[in-house]
DNA sequence: CGATAAGCGAGACGGTACGTCACGTCTTGGC
DNA sequence: GCCAAGACGTGACGTACCGTCTCGCTTATCG
């Protein structure tokens, strides 16, 4: 992962303030457009304008890269307090699939799945992405249960896990079938899965 | 894909029977061990015990051959005929759930999210995962509803995804956390979905 | 080599007649055109309509096809008794510098080089060149030393080098130089090498 | 060829300077050690100490290099002033005869044959290979018609032609018959030839 | 005549080298 | 000391050819 800003300014030329934007932006579209086969370091620094010494000075491998690139997108989810645990629910639900459908959002997937192969190095990315994503349904379910509207000894994994499992393989199949992107579809998808996990955790 | 068997008996050596098995066998094992990166033709030849020209003379590509490797292994896949719907399903959850914590089953999903992904060439395979994976779920939901026990109104897509969307993320929602292999706990989770389904199919 | 004829007579199929000669020459046209890199038995075989095995039965590798095919043309040279040195001398050079200039003659040129290069089998063909070649000029040389016309001492080996290593050097030059071929200009060459030789085996 | 010295300039790494050198010598080594086949890149990159890359950045193929390692050491040929004509031609004959006896001038000439029997690319080797040995050849002529020692009339290619063709054929002889290499006898050769020579000229 | 044997065209086989390409590193001059 | 450019060593890619092998077939001799 990049060093992150600050530090002690060092005595040098200080790093252009753009290129890491722009090689992040970069490494998302090469992936999108060519997939991991055919996504290439050489490939990013030429559409960002970047050298590869520039890459390789904040990343320290192709992985790493990806990774974060990826990880930067998916963190962008943010949940709104709509006072009921079904708005809540409602609205993440649809951002999560509309996320999914986007080069970006898929992209995090294949990652994620990528990861998860690796069993050496994948410590900071599923630690991200557990905590980003899993953190938002945690403060849903803590407001639905401070307002009683759920039962404290729900584990809310189950929560989590039903949406992310239902909106992933909703995109799937989608993909593999060559549908096109629907929004009225995916609201309808949303609800439908909301009302279903409703059901099953006041069951 | 490789040309299937029968064909008008050509005229010189027949392919050497057991070759195709024996190098799809390899594919997996070193897609298992190596992940995509470190997944090399070379090596699955060597392990294999055949040349390379053996393995391009049938695969056109690495990624042909790794596609076709997942494929024949997804495709195992059967059901049984217990007499109930519940007891399909817990059946079929439960085969899922195995298969997709074993590496052979790891690697189908992977592959299907790659295949996914590039949408040249994604005919035969996305043709494949669905109709062999949504058929036998059709075929429990059809005995389901010749029994009386489902609403012959209820598209089967539904409980396929529910099923599997359930089962993809709890394979890697597990990988992502470095938790074990539990055989108990994977039947728990599999009774736990499947009356999730039962409850919204006949809600 | 390939097997002479005769023999005992054996029992299966006796080997096709016209084959040997069709892969010979189709093995000439080959390297004429080609090379020795882009010399292929693939493509000797299907120039020759015959199948690998009928090639690989006769002569053992590349090379062994390759030295007979050239050394069997290169045999073709003879001489004829004019009745006096300079005559059969004139007649030999001008053989050999029109073979030279053909595809065949250069190919067998560049096979004996090749040849020499390698130490370990250049048994057969040098031998069969040597022979052959010198034999020839032997021959001439015996009959001017009957006729008294050249003195008994003088070791034949002198005259061949002359006049071999003049028609090669010349039909290397032309080669260099993109020179067409012109048959007055051979019959001057061999006249002027020949009234050379003559020179110095009198002198 | 590889891209000359010199250039603007560029921008980036610049090629190592040693790279070439190493990689010429590796390549007539492995010529000489192992004939054509058996030449292989990869053995000369390795004995090079350098990559594949490196070698393929700067010659096109197989051919390119070999040609260029072989036209770098058959450029070497100097001839002195002796102040006589028969003497400048003694120096040259036997500087050529060993010359063609060591493995580099004997790769050279198989090298040569090569590329005079490939029509579409001979033109910087045969023009190198022309005017280098031929210019030497033309100075030394020059000389002795300077002085007077020769007709001016007669044109150089007649010795170049006698001397080269003469060496050729000895050294393939030699090499046909296993002969070794015999300094005394190659003097002795060498003033054979060029008493044949002059007395050629002067007739 | 049928059995046996070898040649034959076709083409798959295990290897190995080809020439290309990407990785991640290194080395310039310029900023 | 960062940057763009690009050469470097390494190693996999997919192709092509080597020399071997295995088919079904043909063409001979021998019993």
């Amino acid at each position: 992962m990049a060093t992150g800003a600050g530090g002690p300014r060092g005595r040098g030329r200080p790093r252009t303030p753009g290129a890491e934007d722009k090689i992040l932006a970069a490494a998302l579209e090469e992936y999108g457009e060519h997939g991991w086969s055919g996504f290439t370091m050489d490939a990013v620094a030429r559409r960002a304008g970047v050298g590869k010494s520039t890459v390789y000075l904040r990343w320290h491998d192709k992985d790493a890269l990806l990774t974060e690139a990826v990880t930067r997108h998916g963190i962008e989810l943010t949940t709104v307090d709509t006072g009921t645990l079904r708005g809540d629910l409602l609205a993440l639900a649809g951002n999560l699939l509309r996320h999914f459908h986007s080069p970006a959002g898929w992209a995090t997937i294949r990652v994620t799945f990528d990861v998860a192969s690796a069993h050496e190095r994948l410590g900071g990315f599923s630690r991200a992405v557990s905590q980003v994503h899993g953190r938002q349904v945690e403060l849903i379910c803590q407001r639905a249960k401070d307002r009683g509207e759920m039962d404290p000894g729900i584990w809310p994994g189950v929560v989590t896990e039903a949406i992310y499992g239902a909106a992933m393989i909703n995109s799937l199949s989608e993909r593999l079938e060559g549908r096109e992107d629907d929004e009225a579809y995916l609201d309808e998808r949303a609800a439908w899965l909301v009302d279903l996990v409703l059901l099953d955790i006041t069951r």
